[in-house]
DNA sequence: GCGCTCCCAAAACGATTGTTTAAAACACTT
DNA sequence: AAGTGTTTTAAACAATCGTTTTGGGAGCGC
């Protein structure tokens, strides 16, 4: 078995250590001797550990917006003029999301990556995702928009990052929260089975009430 | 005006950094200079960067189990043998943490940590905080637990860490958010105004329907 | 006075970081 | 087979990291 690429060697390694331990946690030389390639391939082959941390998203997001506008095409066509429902505008979404890295059977590293690109401070690294990324969110965005009218916008905006929050942080933490899951319910946690349990709470988060009106912390 | 205490000065200086940058990122150099204090000031009155981390948890998270040991008190004499309902023991964990930073004004940067402290690999933080405060959340899922007991163990779990997700992601990245949502739709956003916002979304995240089978898509 | 404890300050320590250099090895065309 | 451009290698670079050492001074009891 002939042993790939050195970059792909490099992006393989990197995103592994990378999603385990975080950006500065991960040293070149960590990657480069886990990928047995030359210390200097790094800086040879990307410029800079911040072109090869970019680099590394990009492998991922670059097929994933690309398999989101096709999946988004194909749902404008289907439904021609009619809305689309919020459930198949999510289903879509996850199909999507769990389609990229189903080749290298690595969603978990995908999504603590996403994580990390919005805890670990790294202003590159939000610059480049939004930059290069941010067209496909605000379609998307559009379309929710018109699959829930009685939602005021600002309330939108809101859920949808609320329950951005609840994706990105389940999945980027998962391996700490499966941890405690197996050893409370002695119970196999999959990421499949988590997107299953992720369905029905996102779908009544976005359809919950309107917020009462203000009132001063009441007990009671 | 007299200067706080060495300690102090390093707390106060180190919580904020550590919040805007993460952990490793932060210097000590950068934490000392900033707060005027000798280099070694952090490893004499602390011992470690480590124990520096762990000590600005505490002074956070130790009030916070206090205040709200003593809410689940008053909650449980209140109600006496009686199921406490889910929005009242919600509303009264909101409360007892917009309590603990109030005096600082940096519920913020108390998110953001919390936010850290799951996303950061930081082995050594995690066990210090689930050994430490483990306690008192055990006994908030409990009263959850009572107050629905149509979910099965496992989705209430994982409910639990869906609504975790969504808030320590929205108020720990509130800056960003902020910024996007004011300039989106010109309006004015408190952190009041955001709790507000998640109550309905929280509960009817937690009051959601129970996911349908396991759909047959393959594995990993 | 002395001894003792606590706190601070400057300097140095050894280790590790990302990056660069310059030569060797390779691949490929002519 | 020679030459050319690309890739790999080992070594060194300068900077930064957390930590330790050393010594000095402030306050206090005796």
């Amino acid at each position: 078995m002939a042993q790939p690429d050195t970059m792909t060697r490099i992006l393989d390694t990197a995103e592994v250590l990378f999603a385990e331990r975080g950006f500065a946690e991960t040293s070149l030389r960590h990657i480069t001797s886990k990928a047995q390639v030359n210390l200097a391939a790094v800086n040879y082959h990307f410029g800079s550990k911040k072109a090869l941390i970019q680099a590394v998203f990009s492998r991922y997001l670059d097929p994933f917006t690309g398999r989101f506008h096709a999946a988004l095409d194909a749902l404008e066509a289907r439904y021609e003029n009619r809305v689309i429902p919020l459930e198949v505008l999510l289903e879509n979404m996850a199909t999507t999301v769990l389609a990229v890295p189903a080749e290298r059977n690595s969603l978990k590293v995908f999504m603590r990556l996403l994580g990390l690109a919005y805890s670990q401070a790294q202003g590159h690294l939000r610059r480049h995702i939004q930059e290069q990324y941010g067209g496909v969110f605000t379609r998307f965005t559009e379309l929710v928009r018109r699959a829930t009218p009685d939602l005021p916008d600002a309330e939108r905006f809101w859920r949808l990052h609320f329950m951005l929050g609840t994706v990105i942080f389940t999945l980027s933490g998962l391996d700490a929260l499966k941890d405690i899951a197996e050893q409370d319910y002695a119970e196999q946690v999959t990421v499949r089975d988590l997107v299953r349990r992720l369905r029905p709470v996102v779908v009544a988060a976005m359809n919950a009430p309107l917020p009462d009106d203000m009132s001063p912390t009441q007990e009671d």
